[in-house]
DNA sequence: TTTTATAAATGACTTGCAGTCATTAAATAA
DNA sequence: TTATTTAATGACTGCAAGTCATTTATAAAA
């Protein structure tokens, strides 16, 4: 906080705060989530004026964009890191979901991405977001193939088709908290019959059945 | 417009003024979608006054809500009257696909149900909406069973990680426009190779054939 | 028919949000 | 020391959801 009272005046400088701006930010969103996320309480939080916020990011949902993109790439890291020279599917899937979730921010964040954040974010920010995108799903395929003996294409396939995967069955895990209210029998069932995890492994399991069957022919 | 200028005092009349704001809603979300749809609006389309719509529900996600679940109910007929004696798995996914993006209103509500709408709603609707969920799935899942030879629990979990993977695919169609932006060669490739109906379509077959195969055992 | 009671409908109001912009002042250059 | 540049400010606009005291259409009672 001591760090930086002074005004940003080169290019450095202003990496710098906007990267403070950043971390506020992610703060902001793992307390409150992205509903709750205000661009006046980012402002406190990073210890400027909300006006200052809009000299580094144009809009609110830039903010979320570059948070979003720094959250996959910090989770590809943490995914990669984790593969093993020779995994079951199951353990490629569990590990991939897991990893996934650990990371507070990554999937409220892709959950959003195209139907709300993209739509208020300028082409450019757009473009970029994608570039990082395929780079890191890219450098994923890549590690892939080796673990899951597949070829480069079809690693390239299962991996763009987990992300589907992923956003669809989290969303299980973005419905109200209910703690505490009694749910009938019937409807406890079918959230619990919805939960997450399971779902994505099993199914994770059988696209990639389905993906090495293809080609064998 | 002319059929109700009149207060609604019997039950009757209540639900009928319920579903004219309901009309209204559904008229206003195709035309504006989601993030531009307001109460404001809709009241003026609906012909009454703001404070009006909320003596018929509690928050704009109630509305939302409703419109969910009738557009659910509307799909799952759809649905139902094209299914055949005997479809490949492929048929299956198609119509499925197809007859879920026919509907203006159900895919961008399923999208934003769990994340955003159920988030502002009673506990009281929440549960009514879900017990919806269940009897359509139910009904899906029993029409489906002999049409692609299963059984009756290989169905049910078949219908039910549909939707999951509906969800996932769908969020491709979801992105800001862009037609007359120029995108780069990379970033337009990857747009295209997300095209939601191959995906859909590709993975629910190998999600088929996956639970065929579990309990051939 | 006239009066009273009920509650549907109203619209002005509050609160909170994203985003803007004329002004201020810190840092640098002259 | 003075002039210039531009980062930072915060008061401001506009719009949204949701509230509530008041109005008034309608039904029931006298």
């Amino acid at each position: 906080m001591s760090t930086e009272r002074k005004r940003a005046r080169t290019q450095d400088q202003k990496h710098f705060r906007r990267q403070q701006i950043l971390d506020a930010a992610e703060q902001h969103f793992t307390e409150v989530g992205y509903e709750g996320f205000s661009m006046a309480n980012l402002a406190k939080l990073a210890g400027v004026v909300k006006g200052t916020l809009y000299l580094y990011f144009k809009t609110r949902e830039e903010v979320f964009l570059t948070l979003y993109n720094q959250s996959l790439v910090r989770w590809s890291h943490v995914f990669l890191n984790q593969l093993q020279d020779a995994m079951t599917d199951q353990d490629y899937a569990k590990t991939l979901y897991t990893t996934a979730l650990a990371d507070g921010s990554f999937i409220p964040l892709l959950t959003r991405l195209e139907h709300v954040i993209e739509h208020n974010v300028s082409i450019d920010s757009l473009i970029q977001s994608k570039r990082n995108f395929i780079e890191r799903v890219d450098c994923i395929a890549q590690a892939t193939a080796p673990v899951l003996g597949l070829s480069e294409a079809q690693s390239l396939e299962l991996v763009k088709t987990m992300g589907v995967l992923l956003v669809g069955a989290a969303r299980a895990d973005q419905g109200p908290p209910l703690q505490g209210e009694d749910i009938p029998a019937d409807v406890q069932g079918l959230i619990d019959s919805f939960s997450s995890e399971p779902i994505f492994i099993k199914n994770a399991c059988r696209i990639i059945s389905g993906i090495r069957a293809e080609h064998s022919a």
